[in-house]
DNA sequence: TACACTACTGACTCGCCAGTCATTACCGAC
DNA sequence: GTCGGTAATGACTGGCGAGTCAGTAGTGTA
């Protein structure tokens, strides 16, 4: 029962540091188990703060729900603009490379969790639902859209429904995420190898997007009755 | 204040479709508003039964979900086996069928609802989280391995790394599901058409997956400096 | 050392909701 | 029709958790 010689203050004053520790804290325990489920002193206790604390920074739970998304959806789409308008290879690389730089940045990082915040909530809160396909569904929509249609314009793909396929290109990076936030991270046996799903993925994606060269190729592809799209 | 002629009983008595209404009626809520957000009353006042009767046929809200997980996912497996066994055409016809035939039979269904629920709350049960990894992801995971391997035994398909790509070809079908159920259901302009994403699917997917038959396709696919799988 | 200022705390309040149970309404048997 | 059995009800309880606030402890200044 002696005092530690270099007791550390038992009241921490960081008013600068407070509100992104908080903010991590609770993308954390929103991600793992749902916004409603968390307690808020929950959130406070693992950013080592008390529950006092938090609502010093953030009105109301709901509030800290908002700022979490906003804080991490910002900066996640410029880059990719960036990357693309300054690429000089061929489009297979440029996208393969989209998608490993996606994985690295977001997929593995906490930030991945905001997809599954996103996909879990967001049904309750239509606003940050209207705020994210804005902000990101649509922008990401758009980036690879246009990264598609400069292949088809170089000659490089075949001609495809970009929007569709496009949707065909996201989807293995959400499924990835879904694993890793929900059943990989509690199942025995579910846990996936994400790189090994992208590269199969890629290596899949892009010999299907290839020029159409033999005759076989042409018209053995099983098609359904109709198309929507041209 | 006169009354009706033909007053149907203010209570009704159907013990026997009261267990399907009430699962019915959870499986609606707790997809769209979350397990910890929906109140049991809620639950019951959309089966058209008041709280006491719900509890009446489950023993708890938990006990509940467990029900509605396990009532939903009942039978989704065996059909498809035996549709790949008795198959007589190409392998890519039948991928094209098993994955239209699950979009038709679980995708547009409530069913579907399902795999939200189980990506969003999962962490929170973690013995339901190993009942669907074994009773759900494994078999199909074995049963789309089979399916791809058939296609490289038969010529049909290319070598690629059977495992990894069939989690590439599940993506959309979840993408899909996730997108009906969450952005898709409360955001302008998020809404996607999940027939021709299905379509761009299979077409991408199929033609990635031919044989390689000319010396462009041999050496251009672009790869990763190392693959985990062979 | 003393003081003023403010970041921080956690016991408290109050409303909400899971789960209970005494009462009520329905229905088939006679 | 009436009676006995049972399906259904909803007011009630107990506990939990969001949000508050009076008090406390750290920090800069003189």
């Amino acid at each position: 029962m002696t005092t530690p010689e270099a007791a550390a203050p038992l009241r921490q004053r960081r008013k600068q540091t407070r509100p992104q520790e908080l903010l991590d804290a609770a993308l954390d325990l929103f991600v793992e188990k749902g916004f409603a489920a968390t307690r808020s002193e929950e959130v406070a206790a693992r950013a080592g703060a008390s529950k006092g604390t938090l609502y010093l920074y953030y009105p109301s739970k709901e509030e800290l729900l908002k700022e979490v998304i906003r804080h991490n959806v910002v900066n996640q789409i410029a880059e990719g603009v960036e990357i693309i308008r300054g690429f000089q290879g061929t489009s297979s690389e440029l996208l393969a490379m989209i998608i490993r730089l996606w994985w690295e940045r977001v997929g593995e990082t906490r930030a991945s969790g905001i997809l599954k915040l996103m996909m879990s909530e967001v049904r309750n809160f239509p606003e940050i639902a209207q705020f994210y396909v804005d902000e990101v569904t649509q922008p990401c929509d758009r980036m690879l859209g246009a990264l598609v249609q400069r292949g088809i314009d170089r000659g490089e793909f075949r001609q495809v429904a970009v929007e569709d396929v496009v949707h065909a290109l996201i989807a293995p990076m959400l499924f990835l995420v879904m694993n890793k936030h929900s059943l990989g991270a509690c199942a025995a046996g579910a846990k996936l190898d994400p790189v090994a799903v992208i590269e199969a993925h890629i290596d899949l994606v892009l010999y299907g997007l290839e020029p159409r060269t033999t005759a076989r190729a042409a018209k053995q592809s099983v098609r359904a009755p109709a198309r929507k799209h041209a």
